[in-house]
DNA sequence: CTTAGCACTCGAGATAAGAGAGTGCTAACA
DNA sequence: TGTTAGCACTCTCTTATCTCGAGTGCTAAG
């Protein structure tokens, strides 16, 4: 479609405004060397790009500025080769390696990461649960009210849920929980039902009642849990933000960003293998028509374990982005695959 | 040293410019017909209440803003008699009784449930735990090379950390478990140290191997166990404020929320018994300079188990904010002290 | 002590003028 | 046929100037 020269110029468009976030005009892109043609020749080619819907003027007599098609073909054609250097890499490794271990802190401390230096805010999805298999239960009492049930998911994620459950002791909980580990071991977790609940029943005959008012308490908080909880980090930097800094948007963005409907939406979106760029209005959600946004999932082994994704306005540094997004998903795919043990 | 007419002036000026946000001048003041004098003698009382230092004038020939001085005389002299009327107290407290019964969980809601009903920011501190003696203590297996340590304090406050801690069964983590229980409960949990760790030896002279594997990874997670997770919400309510619309004044307040250290010192300022108010320059946090800050303790029995922090522009409504409050520091208390069960 | 009257101040908003960046078009040139 | 210099034109942004009006402080009279 587009020829080469024609191409040159649209990346170079895209480049100043990504980095000046101005409207880009035709003595601006004459000056480059590699080119060698006047400013009335990209002018003339700048006429035929906005006619192809690549660029656009704000207004009559100003510089062209990218528009989602212009983006998109920018984006597509970007050679998107090993960008960070050694010590980069090791600098992203190192922190994700150190201290944490808990599979949410370690998700917490790379979404942390990648906003802080991509400049965007940041959404994690933390390890998925539901759908895995049951490794370890656990009850523990916490009061003569309250017992804690912990479960372990195969994919060394924990939940912990507390239960309204009165007068057993823990000797009698810590026979429930070998009970229940032994019959539920294996299932999924969205699988285990009432009745594999009640073969502990055959299991510990003597305590009859109480396991009786114990198995509906149980299938109802089983029933409850849910995926749904999303980490997100760097929302100042949309403050910074020229186009976000008007206080109302700032607004709106934040509010997107504590509703977890739109976040499951967003999360639930199809997308590709590796890493998945929308820009502007390519995203379903209206409010992120001015952003891209970059998804990519972070694997257990080869199963997707959850996701992170990046949003920023649609000027931004994709190529540095996407190269550091793709470390960090990748490290951290390592890290829960057990390579660095 | 204000008489009774300068105290009612002075109070007129406050509501209107709490309610208006704009300088007030000595016009709209004298419409108000429970005071009966002309805009002229407003004026002479508004230049006494300036030269005391009550209010002051953005410019010349402009109306009067309540300084600090002002607003502090404004809410020593609220009366704070029961505004809430029945109906918001039993939504508050149904709000804060439906569904959760993890401490955390409550804390979450209530505050939130404040950020909702107040239009401010609420930080929150969660139930202290460090100072809390021991009740329960469970150690599970998460795979492998991890193992999950439980810690359950007498206020019924949960915390669980991941260990390192290699080849070894469930079974034997139990019986470790146990013995520990025995040894350590009823320890205030920064008490435990590494000689009443170690009497579990004693106990389980069978596993010394696996024990002296395990205690000093035991002791060294204990020690990094802090009290000093936040919780907070109501940002977006900055958002909307005029005064902080500014984007660079809005991210700076952003980082205050996240900051650690910043919130410890909020947490950690000295204050009375009940609700404690700083204004303006009265906060040690020059960031919080312009906004004032409601502080107050929900408690377990009579101990302090955390606090609530309500932060806002200056401009706010006092008097609703302070009912509101209170109404949920005590509820929460009461929720906390077990008068619900 | 209170108040009407009045000159004065100052910010906010409207209007106008100019500068400057950039365009499209035309005509000449290789 | 593609490229380029030249030029008139457009539109935004900035700055300066003006006016309006709310509000003040002061004075003098009630």
């Amino acid at each position: 479609m587009l020829n080469n020269r024609q191409q040159k110029i649209l990346k170079l468009i895209i480049d100043d405004f990504i980095d000046n976030g101005l409207p880009v005009g035709s003595r601006t892109i004459s000056k480059n060397p590699t080119l060698g043609i006047s400013s009335a020749t990209i002018r003339n080619e700048m006429a035929d790009l906005e006619e192809l819907g690549y660029i656009f003027q704000p207004h009559t007599s100003a510089g062209r500025i990218p528009s989602d098609l212009g983006y998109r073909l920018y984006v597509d054609s970007l050679d998107t080769e090993r960008l960070l250097d050694a010590d980069q890499r090791v600098l992203i490794r190192n922190l994700l390696l150190s201290g944490k271990i808990k599979a949410e802190e370690i998700v917490e401390k790379a979404a942390h990461l990648l906003a802080e230096m991509t400049g965007l805010a940041v959404v994690a999805s933390y390890p998925g649960f539901k759908k895995r298999a049951l490794s370890n239960l656990k009850l523990i009492k916490i009061s003569d009210t309250k017992v804690l049930l912990i479960l372990v998911s195969d994919n060394e994620v924990v939940k912990s849920i507390t239960l309204s459950f009165s007068g057993t002791s823990q000797d009698i909980l810590d026979l429930i929980s070998n009970s229940l580990v032994r019959n539920l071991e294996g299932s999924t977790i969205e699988d285990i039902d009432i009745k594999k609940i009640s073969r502990l029943k055959y299991d510990l005959r003597q305590f009859e009642n109480v396991i009786d008012y114990l198995v509906p308490i149980l299938r109802d908080s089983l029933k409850n849990i849910e995926d749904d909880e999303f980490y997100v980090d760097g929302f100042e930097n949309f403050l910074t933000v020229p186009e976000f800094s008007n206080s109302e948007k700032a607004r709106k963005m934040y509010r997107l960003f504590e509703e977890k409907e739109v976040l499951n939406e967003l999360f639930n979106d199809i997308q590709r293998e590796g890493i998945f760029i929308k820009i502007g209005d390519e995203n379903n959600i209206p409010l992120l028509n001015e952003c891209s946004v970059i998804t990519t999932a972070y694997r257990y082994r080869s199963n997707d374990l959850g996701k992170i994704v990046v949003i920023g306005p649609k000027r931004m540094d994709y190529r540095g982005i996407i190269s550091v997004v793709e470390y960090t998903r990748n490290t951290l795919s390592d890290i829960f695959s057990g390579i660095y043990l």
